[in-house]
RNA sequence: GGGCGCAUAGCUCAACGGCAGAGCGACCGCCUUACACGCGGUAGGUUCUAGGUUCAAAUCCUAGUGCGCCCACCA
């Protein structure tokens, strides 16, 4: 009876000990697994951005990949998690440049290479910050297979991708207004915005047409962009308009004579149902500008203050002072009719939170038609499946209304743009579309398939079986691996999308790092242990659904901890030193009359097949639910069996009549069953009653 | 503006057409030789509201209220 049983359980004094024997095992890496093996099962972790740390979100997701990939491992699969990290493209820049900002220096002040070093210093210790953390909530990554979206092989990768969709045509380069961020000095893509609503005001303001005393009042929320305007537009239909369409107004200030239009974009219902047209400045006035062939004037340059083209008065100005000068003017020309509050969302970098400026810039684009298609259809047919179903339809959407994808951005922490003379990098999202076969060796192991008697990585592990995020990502990233597998490797990455729930906090507000409301899971495991944190998540997060924080459950998780340490104690103590033997796992003979081993069934009591039978039944639910992604559901029946069934019942029948061989049988079995959602304490006190194997490897079907 | 999700015990959540459950907390007994991070017991619910379908509704339908999320070019 080793004397640590004489304490509650202490995760601390055991969770390093035990990670460190499962690497030193070798057995987290396929290739070393023993035993046949002959189907595989592969995930590729949804790579954390090297932007910081991690929080409860990605633990649960972590836990419940383990959970996948330990269960399969007892199963006898060839059993691959990839693991690595995301460069992140702006979010890494930004958080460097903020480090910088702090000791008063900018990106510019240490030019571009001097300052791709201090990102490359960031990555290498923030990077391993979190695979640090993946260790300690027990993941068991196979940490020699470890990629990094920016590693050469991937750097070479990427190009590889963009040069082939540069051959099909589908890499062009355009002139176009894009969401501009000032600040970071770069293009976003729409799913890189956040919208925040905001006390706005309605501006209605009067311009004057041409040879006549009469107005048309436009409504506008960016009356300094009247300065570049090329039109007034009205829709087709709208008869309060009809005669004024086809003549022209004199702009304000700028005394310009500019057409007015019709446009059947236009909604009638709002503000006066006349629109000043800025093409150069708004993605609708930019459509309509094409359709009308009127020209674009840029008035506001890409640091967000006022160009020539707004005139001499404007010029330098920056675009919130330029709209005060602008009111201004027209006050004092008496040209403003009236001035409306109105609330109104403004689009941000997701970033920085900055403003986003839409602005006409020449851009990178890649066509998606074709890509879209491919995508719609891997779901559509069945071959990828999501989990819950519903977020079929957010994906169905965003592809139905694809628009081209702006792949540039003006960043210096990325891929660089293979092309001569482009120094623009590619969006993060490119590369990371590529995870899951480039992480596997594409596109050299694709060049050296033939002839080979060893099958590599990509042949062995693609598609993987199963990925798992949350639902934020599910266009930016789940979508365009999809279309990416789809095109490069002709078949779909993954077979099952598992949208995990979102970890709210406990009033309902989505966990955030800026707000103060995340949480940190190595706080948790520091508390309460690894394998209670884990416990407490599955527990909570039974299904897809939003959970909001809550801690009783890893409090409920150590108690659950403490009880099978016990247990444990207890078995130890009714069988004598000496005896591991004795431990071994009831055969399907043992649950049969007639099986004559000495767990045997026609050996038993009463209470000894009545364990056996619930013991038998909990096995066959949790590994059927695990299969179904039930985790929370699974966690329920094993803690049920565990602690009621055995624990509870038949441990203290057994006090009065003893069964040493199937009492000790239970509880290697009980330990089987947990080691999927609680590794660390399962394994270690297999440890103790069982000298041959690790856990980690042992044959759940015994 | 459109779409989706949620509303069940004090709190966090299960149950998805057939007697409403768990964890945490509360209360009352117990240091019963595995465990007080425990054991035994108790209290606590018109399942958001109003209708409807059904022999039967927390569960299905309709409308409403509240909360959360996503999408969208009403400037």
């Amino acid at each position: 009876m080793p004397s640590e049983f004489d304490k509650p359980y202490d995760p601390k004094e055991h969770e390093d000990k035990i990670y460190k024997l499962w690497e030193e095992s070798g057995f987290f890496n396929p290739d070393k697994l023993p035993g046949g093996r002959g189907k595989t099962f592969s995930i590729t972790l949804a790579p954390p951005n090297v932007t910081g740390s991690l929080h409860v979100g990605h633990a649960l997701e972590h836990a419940t990949s383990d959970v996948l990939i330990r269960f399969k491992r007892m199963q006898g699969y060839k059993t691959l998690w990839l693991p690595g990290t995301d460069h992140a493209g702006i979010a890494t820049q930004n958080v460097v440049e903020k480090e910088l900002k702090k000791q008063g220096i900018s990106r510019h002040d240490l030019g571009r290479e001097k300052f791709l070093e201090k990102v490359w210093e960031w990555k290498k210790k923030y990077g391993n910050i979190i695979l640090d953390q993946m260790k300690k909530i027990g993941a068991s990554c196979d940490w020699t297979r470890t990629r990094f979206t920016m590693d050469p092989e991937y750097q070479e990768a990427v190009k590889e991708a963009f040069l082939h969709y540069y051959k099909k045509g589908w890499i062009y380069q355009g002139e176009r207004v894009v969401n501009w961020c000032i600040k970071d000095q770069t293009s976003l893509s729409d799913l890189e915005l956040e919208y925040q609503e905001e006390k706005g005001k309605l501006w209605f303001i009067k311009y004057p047409l041409k040879n006549s005393k009469e107005f048309i009042i436009i409504a506008t929320t960016r009356p300094e962009t009247m300065l570049g305007d090329t039109a007034v537009a009205v829709n087709p239909k709208d008869k309060r308009y009809k005669n004024l369409v086809g003549k022209k107004v004199l702009l304000p200030i700028q005394n310009r004579e500019i057409p007015i239009i019709s446009d059947r974009r236009i909604e009638m219902n709002f503000g006066t149902g006349a629109v000043k047209v800025t093409p150069a400045h708004d993605m609708l006035d930019e459509q309509i500008g094409a359709d009308n062939k009127l020209p674009a004037l840029q008035v506001i340059n890409e640091i967000g203050k006022m160009t020539s083209a707004a005139g001499q008065k404007f010029e330098g100005m920056k675009m919130l002072e330029a709209r005060e000068a602008v009111l201004k003017e027209l006050e004092s020309q008496n040209l403003i009719e009236k001035i409306d509050d109105y609330p109104h969302n403004i689009a941000k970098c997701y970033r920085c939170e900055t403003h986003i400026e839409p602005l006409r810039s020449k851009q990178w684009f890649l066509k998606m038609e074709e890509l879209a298609k491919l995508a719609i259809k891997a779901v559509k047919s069945g071959k990828i499946k999501f989990h819950p179903k519903r977020w079929e339809k957010i994906y169905f959407d965003w592809l139905k209304n694809i628009k081209d994808w702006c792949v540039s951005r003006q960043i210096w922490w990325g891929h660089k743009i293979p092309l001569d003379g482009v120094d623009d990098v590619l969006d993060t999202w490119f590369s990371s579309a590529l995870w899951p076969f480039v992480t596997l060796g594409w596109p050299a192991s694709a060049k050296t398939l033939a002839g080979k008697s060893k099958k590599n990585d990509l042949e062995t592990f693609y598609p993987t079986d199963i990925l798992t995020n949350d639902r934020g990502i599910i266009n930016l990233w789940d979508a365009r691996m999809i279309f990416s597998g789809l095109e490069f490797i002709g078949a779909p990455p993954f077979k099952d999308l598992l949208i995990h729930a979102t970890i709210l906090t406990k009033d309902g507000k989505r966990m955030s790092k800026s707000l103060g409301t995340g949480i940190d899971p190595v706080d948790l495991i520091t508390k309460y242990g690894a394998d209670a944190t884990r416990f407490g998540l599955i527990w909570q997060a039974m299904g897809g659904q939003d959970i909001h924080w809550s801690e009783e459950h890893v409090v409920a998780g150590r108690k659950f901890c403490n009880k099978i340490w016990n247990a444990a104690r207890f078995v130890l103590q009714q069988t004598p030193p000496g005896k591991k033997s004795d431990f071994g796992t009831p055969k399907k003979s043992d649950f049969e009359e007639g099986g004559n081993s000495k767990l045997g069934f026609d050996y038993a009591s009463s209470a000894d097949k009545k364990i056996l039978a619930q013991l038998k039944k909990t096995k066959k639910d949790i590994g059927r639910l695990i299969d179904k992604y039930e985790f929370g559901q699974a966690l329920h029946t094993l803690y049920n069996f565990v602690w009621h069934d055995f624990c509870d019942i038949y441990l203290e029948e057994s006090k009065k009549n003893l069964n040493a061989e199937v009492l000790a049988s239970v509880l290697a079995e009980s330990l089987k069953m947990l080691h999927p959602f609680m590794p660390f304490i399962s394994e270690t006190i297999w440890g103790h009653i069982n000298n041959k194997n690790i856990l980690m490897i042992e044959s759940w079907a015994s």
